[in-house]
RNA sequence: GGCGGCAUAGCCAAGUGGCUAAGGCAGCGGUCUGCAAAACCGUUAUUCUCCGGUUCAAAUCCGGAUGCCGCCUCCA
């Protein structure tokens, strides 16, 4: 069985063969450190994540590298807004990238390099394009060629001359064509510089990328991704830098992963319809935000609102519910396994099925979608008839699948009660006082008050509180 | 203006040539329950935006229409 990568640049299914046997080198582009991450970077994040674990999985070494542009002119606005550095803004909001992605449960990647640890491998960079001819100084700037370079538009399916027509190209009179772009810019007034053989200057953004990912995985590696809208112009532009100055091919496999949308629209920092990965999280568990993400397939666009993410929280409780059935059912304190029991030649087989048809649904262009249905239709396989041993077996398997897509990290008790209190503090609901009520409840039940417990039960459904009355105890759960 | 993508039930969403078109949410009926909840059983698209075409066979391929979106400027 092998796997299928969607490649951007073939726009097709291609099988995928590593370059070197057993291992694989990924290349993602990261943030620009200047301001809080939001949902559309938990996106491209967890997609990227969720492939790294699957190739992990699968049995590939993975060297998986995503940077950090840390300088910028986003980045110098702000540093001059808040009269401070550049490396103050970039460090500060590269830790609190840092904790959202902890957060998200999103694993650190193998290098995590920054650009402006990369100058001297920059200035090489654009000396050796210079020397070739693929680049030309104009006062202390230094841009790059396209027309010099033949493959110009391959990955995003252009050409010079047909975007030349549709006109809508910055006016900009040092270039001798418009999409000529700075590999390198002579450094203004305050702004930030290094010492190059074209005086002070700074990189252009493309740059950094081309050097990094040469550093960290050599002149051709595996599979280099990043958000849909970088396609145009930015990888573009890395595989002119790259493959110029290599004459080697760049990346072998391109994915880039679909937009996060609010109102159809995509959410965007200029559109201002964002939301920072932080708020959602105050309002939502990080599994919840990565179901609702997985459940879509990452090339296809994902509409965000509260009442999809409402959803997958739905989603995720019935998964963590039935969990903590299994872990209860381990632990032996549910009636309703047996030692041997007639299902459980199904079920074993049912779970079999389960691990191979996981591994198909994301061999197919990693199909999260597809894999997280798998699940839904193994929790609907009865558990009445099966033995307490499979249906441990059952927990371990979901664990396991859990593990690549990162989910089902958290104790099933500790998930259920997180859940409950974080939608009972949105409500303004104390759970001092629903608590308060159950056990006066629970009295009335006692001495067969039904009246006074139906009253109070009725009374906590209307703030959306769902009781459940066990054998020797009343959990709730909002609803 | 140029290039590209998408359209499947009330909502979300898989399926990209052939068994009865997955799954989730919501809804409805039932078992269970003091009443509930959960769980379980059953049920909810003769049809895939529309119109043509190819084929023994199409949601799936081709052409056209309509609608929505993206890139072309910083963007995950």
């Amino acid at each position: 069985m092998t796997l299928k990568i969607y490649n951007s640049r073939s726009r097709q299914k291609e099988e995928f063969q590593p370059l070197r046997e057993g291992k694989v080198g990924i290349y993602v582009c990261g943030i620009t450190a200047y301001d809080l991450c939001h949902v559309g970077h938990a996106r491209s994040a967890i997609v990227f994540d969720v492939i790294t674990r699957y190739l992990r999985y699968r049995g590939w070494e993975v060297t998986y590298v995503k940077n950090f542009t840390d300088v910028d002119d986003k980045i110098i606005d702000r540093a001059r807004r808040e009269n401070t550095g550049i490396s103050e803004i970039a460090e500060r909001y590269i830790r609190e990238h840092d904790n959202d992605m902890d957060a998200l449960g999103v694993a650190r990647p193998t290098f995590a390099p920054r650009a402006t640890e990369n100058i001297d491998g920059m200035i090489r960079l654009v000396t050796t394009l210079l020397e070739k001819g693929l680049a030309y100084p104009v006062e202390g700037d230094i841009y790059y060629s396209v027309e010099r370079f033949p493959g110009y538009g391959k990955l995003s399916g252009r050409n010079i001359e047909e975007m030349l027509a549709g006109a809508r190209v910055d006016v900009n009179d040092k270039k001798r064509n418009p999409f000529d772009f700075a590999l390198w810019k002579a450094s203004r007034e305050g702004e930030p510089w290094w010492e190059s053989p074209w005086g002070h200057g700074r990189p252009g953004w493309h740059l950094e990328c081309s050097v990094m990912c040469r550093r960290h995985l050599g002149d051709t590696f595996d599979i280099h991704g990043g958000g849909e809208d970088l396609v145009f112009p930015h990888h573009e532009n890395e595989i002119a830098q790259s493959e110029g100055a290599t004459g080697k091919t760049l990346a072998r496999y391109w994915i880039h992963n679909g937009f996060v949308r609010v109102n159809s629209e995509k959410m965007s920092k200029s559109l201002g319809n964002f939301f920072t990965i932080r708020d959602i999280l105050r309002q939502y568990h990080p599994e919840v935000l990565r179901l609702f993400l997985l459940q879509s397939h990452y090339r296809s666009p994902v509409d965000f609102s509260d009442a999809a993410l409402s959803e997958a929280r739905q989603g995720m409780n019935r998964f963590y519910s039935t969990l903590k059935l299994l872990k209860d059912i381990e632990a032996g304190g549910t009636e309703a396994a047996t030692e041997a029991a007639e299902k459980d030649g199904e079920m074993k087989a049912q779970l079999l099925n389960l691990r191979e048809r996981f591994r198909e649904a994301m061999d197919d262009y990693f199909n999260t979608a597809r894999a997280i249905r798998l699940l839904n239709t193994t929790l609907a396989e009865k558990k009445p008839g099966v033995s307490r041993g499979v249906l441990v077996e059952a927990g371990k398997t979901f664990l396991e699948i859990g593990s690549v897509l990162g989910l089902f990290r958290q104790e099933a008790d500790e998930y259920l009660r997180q859940d409950r209190e974080r939608e009972a503090v949105k409500r303004g609901l104390s759970v001092a006082e629903i608590e308060r009520l159950i056990a006066e409840r629970r009295a009335a039940r006692a001495a067969k008050m039904w009246q006074r417990a139906d009253e109070i039960r009725n009374g906590l459904a209307v703030q959306g509180v769902i009781l459940r009355d066990g054998p020797d105890a009343t959990t709730w759960r909002i609803s």
